[in-house]
DNA sequence: GCAAATTCATTCGTATGCAAATGATATCAG
DNA sequence: CTGATATCATTTGCATACGAATGAATTTGC
């Protein structure tokens, strides 16, 4: 028995008045999160994961509003718009004005971000590898699955 | 059928050339955190998620020093310092000096911080059941099993 | 066709989160 | 006892992340 922890609480119990700092899913998914970003960045050095996330995304989808393409990433339009000056910086993606709509700003891959993206992905799937290490082959596919409902 | 999706992907599968950043699990845990982070400022307003944690330890635990807190809420000495003070300009916390080792700073609850920390750790269950709420009582045994380990 | 509502991008303020450097103190090796 | 090491707290710089406010442009409702 290597994990001999207190008797297991149901979901439901509110009657309970332990409460574990540790054995809350906010606190974990934290610390896991945290585990993650790190493997990222032993792999990854000069993008940070959701700079690669914004990389990642163009290259499947195209050219897009910077918006949406927060959206599509699960960011603010705060947030992206200071991703997208940083991956602009380093000349990864190019801005133009929709000519249309001229409120859009379209982002794209340049062809130094095309080429950059293709040599991360081999790397982004050892992070992905080492991330999941921890739990066997039929583990890790359950566990995707429910996080993919949790988020 | 509602989740039409391409077939699964074995985790070892290297020779594969496909990579959709929906399917990593980084970035589903980033947006898992997200959420999480969310439903936590929808019912505890005035807190953040690393500042009740400084809290709810300090609850169980009692005094400690700051970096030693930091360790075991996952925090390095430079962010827990930050969430120490704003603890502490609410007058949640106390703070002082070692008596013998002059460089550890003591931190440890005031007699407002064990009073709120009380009162939002029934909150903090009900944040952890809303987290958990898209899975049934056994998949969130088995996803906090899984987390655990990934974390 | 025009006022109201919406969308998009930007900016500001606040709060993690980490790396790296620094100064004060403590411990260790010889 | 003392020089080398280690630990603790602090500070700085950078990168998310979000709420709220703003101005420009578009769409909707009537």
């Amino acid at each position: 028995m290597t994990t001999g922890k207190a008797p297991l609480l149901l979901v439901g119990d509110e009657s309970d008045d332990t409460y574990r700092l540790q054995d809350q899913v906010g606190f974990v998914l934290r610390k896991a999160h945290q585990r993650h970003v790190a493997i990222f960045a032993s792999r990854i050095v000069d993008l940070t994961p959701p700079q690669f996330a914004a990389l990642a995304r163009l290259y499947e989808i195209g050219e897009t509003s910077q918006n949406q393409l927060g959206q599509m990433i699960a960011m603010d339009a705060a947030t992206v718009k200071g991703v997208i000056d940083r991956l602009r910086a380093r000349g990864y993606v190019d801005l133009k004005k929709h000519d249309a709509d001229k409120r859009l700003l379209l982002v794209s891959l340049s062809a130094a971000g095309r080429e950059a993206v293709v040599e991360l992905i081999a790397r982004a799937k050892a992070i992905t590898e080492e991330t999941l290490a921890p739990l066997t082959a039929k583990e890790a596919a359950q566990f995707l699955r429910l996080l993919v409902k949790i988020a």
